[in-house]
RNA sequence: GUGAUCGUAGCUCAGUUGGUUAGAGCGCCAGGUUGUGGUCCUGGAGGCCGAGGGUUCAAAUCCCUCCGGUCACCCCA
């Protein structure tokens, strides 16, 4: 062991899982294909991909989600260089409007769908299914005011887990309506409240100043009965808002995506407005949302930009979809193999088989051989534990003849192939 | 930041009321075959028992402190 390890919450991705506490740590030719199959249904969705930096100004993610979030005000990865504030960024929306502000995106014309995936920093106390250093991927629907790009953005986010088999979470909805329609209800919710103050639990008590929405998903039996009575986000809610949450509910019907609608959903970040929903599953731990999202017209006037810039979007944990496939027992793809492993006996049959290798390499064909010189019968194990369905064995004897001896690993059966054919013999599997 | 809990081989874990030289399975390396894998047999390497201090004739084991991990609260992906 070396005198370093890892940073507390984060991770190594090894070529092989492993576990750490309860949880799998998926290999990275695992991750590698849930990024693939990511990527097939964001296409089909007909979303482009962007990527921005992990480092942002810190004051992009402060004005964009908001000074008074947990996020901004205890979980920034922050530091200042020479005049600079950076910050590793902590979610990804933020980003992405960034750079549809500052390259001008909308001058494409149209609706501009997005996705992204990469990873975020948060300073939080790491825990199952939580990282300092974790992945998130996501949709972003910038353009759009029609309660259709709403709708889409769930079916897309419904339609990933869906290519996973995954089944069993829950999609929550709800709508915010403009943010003077949540403050007034905040102010009409803490009215309501503090009367009952010496009633309520430390850390309610803290949230009825700091951020009172954040009490409606108290889990204390006595403050849940009270909440029964207290008023809510409807009623605060105007008719053009409704009409347009009524729309999303409708265009889910129609897709036959199942929904349940949540009155007591809020999100924590800031820029929210409108349609707000959650997908959870219950398989994960005290962590049991696997994604998020909503609408957020208000982010692009926060960052500075002139005017509205309706969008909404999805962001989605990772680590949470991992979580959610151990649960299910995912069938990860097993990983490509060497379609030859050549083992060579002496020096004159290594210098063959290195330059033969890298030959059959560039002709497009996975080789894989011994660089420790060691026994024939290690070679063999090598090979065996590549699990190459070829092994070709090189000694004097097969250099003086000019043929190669090729073993067909499954049958054990075992030719001559002389040195010319080789190429053509190896560029195909043995029949199964 | 708070609480609970756990630190023994690369991994998963045994280790008795404190008692010789700390074990097993898997993995790794090698041999059993002049140049042949998987199964089998045999052998080997690999441990500051998380660190420091204390009690004791004697500590992986008991006590204290520290460090690290995990899980949970908070909040979120």
């Amino acid at each position: 062991m070396s005198t370093f390890q890892h940073i507390k919450g984060t991770f190594d991705i090894l070529p092989d899982a492993y576990t750490i506490g309860n949880t799998r740590i998926a290999a990275s030719h695992e991750w590698r294909h849930v990024e693939t199959v990511l990527h097939e249904v964001m296409t089909r969705h007909n979303l482009e991909e962007i990527r921005t930096p992990m480092l942002e100004p810190t004051e992009l993610v402060a004005r964009g989600v908001g000074e008074h979030t947990d996020i901004v005000s205890k979980e920034m990865f922050a530091f200042e260089r020479r005049g600079t504030n950076y910050v590793l960024r902590p979610e990804i929306t933020a980003p992405v409007t960034r750079a549809f502000l500052e390259h001008h995106l909308e001058q494409r014309g149209g609706v501009q769908k997005l996705f992204y995936i990469g990873p975020c920093f948060r300073a939080e106390q790491p825990q199952k299914g939580r990282y300092r250093q974790f992945h998130q991927f996501g949709v972003e629907i910038i353009g759009a005011t029609d309660p259709r790009a709403d709708a889409e953005t769930i079916a897309t986010m419904i339609a990933v887990y869906r290519a996973f088999g995954l089944t069993g979470a829950r999609l929550r909805i709800n709508t915010l309506g403009e943010p003077e329609h949540r403050a007034a209800f905040r102010d009409a919710l803490v009215d309501y409240l503090t009367p009952y103050k010496d009633e309520l639990s430390e850390t309610s008590q803290r949230r009825l100043d700091t951020n009172p929405l954040r009490l409606l998903d108290t889990k204390v039996e006595h403050e849940r009965a009270l909440l029964n009575d207290a008023p809510t986000l409807l009623d605060h809610v105007d008719a053009e808002a409704l009409a347009h949450y009524d729309a999303v509910k409708q265009l889910l019907k129609s897709l036959d995506i199942a929904f349940e609608e949540d009155p007591m959903l809020v999100r924590g970040l800031d820029y929210y407005s409108h349609t707000a929903f959650e997908l959870e599953h219950d398989a994960l731990g005290a962590q049991s949302a696997l994604a998020g999202g909503g609408r957020y017209d208000g982010l692009a006037p926060a960052l500075g930009h002139d005017g509205p810039l309706p969008a909404c979007g999805f962001a989605a944990g990772m680590e949470r979809l991992f979580l959610a496939l151990d649960a299910i027992d995912y069938d990860y793809p097993v990983p490509e193999t060497p379609r030859v492993f050549f083992a060579a006996l002496g020096e004159d049959a290594e210098a063959w088989v290195f330059k033969t290798v890298h030959d059959l390499r560039q002709q497009g064909i996975h080789a894989a051989h011994d660089l420790k010189g060691r026994s024939l019968k290690a070679q063999m194990r090598e090979a065996n534990r590549q699990d190459a369905p070829y092994t070709v064995i090189i000694g004097g004897n097969e250099l003086a003849d000019g043929a190669a001896q090729v073993k067909t690993m499954a049958t054990g059966e075992q030719t001559a192939v002389s040195f010319q054919d080789l190429a053509n013999y190896l560029s195909t599997p043995p029949a199964a």
